[in-house]
DNA sequence: AATTTATGTAGGGATTACCCCACAAAAAAA
DNA sequence: TTTTTTTGTGGGGTAATCCCTACATAAATT
């Protein structure tokens, strides 16, 4: 009998995961947290044999739950849950041990099938995130990703970052806007961007605006 | 026998919610969709006594599918789940006719006593809720600008904040990107704002991404 | 009830941005 | 010191976006 946890702040989803769970026979969720704090305290003073955490709790982050989990017990098997297919997430969950990561619209059969797999030692990766580990690996690196960019590459990134035209910043630097464009593509490729609001959001976290 | 039909893309929570109903001899679960358009269909086709929606799903958007809903038929009652308390759109939906709001963390207990209460023709106002409805009421003064969006300028401000492209969002909503262009205009004028990127510092700023 | 304003929708036409490609100079790697 | 990669630069063609205008219906005002 394999001897559940599961943690995540929603008791629908909750009550819907335990239902399907108790319906086959070889498992059981045998304890229930609303957050990460609860969840850490029962695996501090029991035993589960798999452990089911949503990756967005409040509180906020699954994944520091993840981590402090993996502290404690670096054995325990987690598969982590999340609503939406937040791929960088996946990553991060799976480099920082989980054994799998599921989206809550798979299948009640998967969610079974991927418990009993994981409880075998095994990991549960669905192709997606396999591909996604893949193309990370590659990019391993120590400096910040924008540190790559050439100088006027990075001059782009501000000016696309407050919001400037391709033909504005053409203007300013008194180049062709199709070479801003260029950089433009190569700040996307460097970054592992896609949009100019990727851009922005990058700008902003990394606190690069003046 | 009160005759339900539930709206939500998640197998998982839809499988929670129809337990959790079906464990209660006066109300039944007789059929499910997974998007708004399958919902559509399934009520221009059939009777039910009550609809649960989900607010955010992909393709129509749960307020969108409301309003068709009402469209359809003025009096079937409407209880909106949202997966987070996600504010403004609790005050949407109450205004665009729905009986109820209720975040999915709410007890089992509270979903049962709230589906009762909207079948008798009365509403389900949380106190949460009832409180937001409250200050709205108030404070129609100082209101926050985006506040005075459209529903449809709403969904296509969170959208370009996501960095989704005319296109996409076109795609997503089912109509021609000259229409999401002249949202998009709308909202520059409303906001008082010039490009993209303003919307995006807005949508940070204000904390209306989700 | 009559009138004004807001909302949801889209077409036309001009403008822009985007993607692929190119190329020389500089820098880095072999 | 060759060879390869990066950087700065931009052209051509196409697809996307923008701005202005329009119109029917719904909602709000008078």
């Amino acid at each position: 009998m394999i001897k559940i946890l599961i943690a995540d702040d929603h008791l629908i989803v909750r009550e819907g995961i335990k239902r399907i769970i108790d319906d086959s026979a070889d498992m059981n969720v045998v304890a229930e947290a609303s957050n990460g704090m609860e969840a850490l305290e029962l695996i501090w003073n029991n035993k589960y044999d798999l452990i089911l955490l949503d990756i967005s709790m409040p509180g906020q982050n699954g994944l520091q739950t993840l981590k402090e989990i993996k502290k404690h017990d670096k054995n325990v098997p987690v598969l982590m849950l999340s609503m939406h297919s937040e791929e960088q997430y996946a990553m991060r969950a799976i480099k920082a041990g989980a054994s799998g990561y599921m989206t809550k619209d798979t299948a009640s059969s998967q969610l079974v099938k991927a418990i009993r797999k994981i409880n075998d030692g095994r990991k549960y990766i669905s192709p997606e995130v396999a591909d996604l580990l893949a193309t990370d690996l590659y990019h391993e690196q120590d400096k910040e990703p924008h540190e790559y960019l050439s100088d006027r590459e990075f001059e782009v990134l501000k000016m696309i970052a407050k919001g400037d035209s391709i033909k504005i910043i053409a203007k300013n630097l008194s180049i062709s806007p199709k070479t801003v464009s260029t950089y433009r593509s190569r700040i996307l490729d460097k970054l592992d961007l896609e949009t100019n609001s990727d851009i922005i959001h990058y700008a902003i976290d990394y606190k690069l605006e003046d």
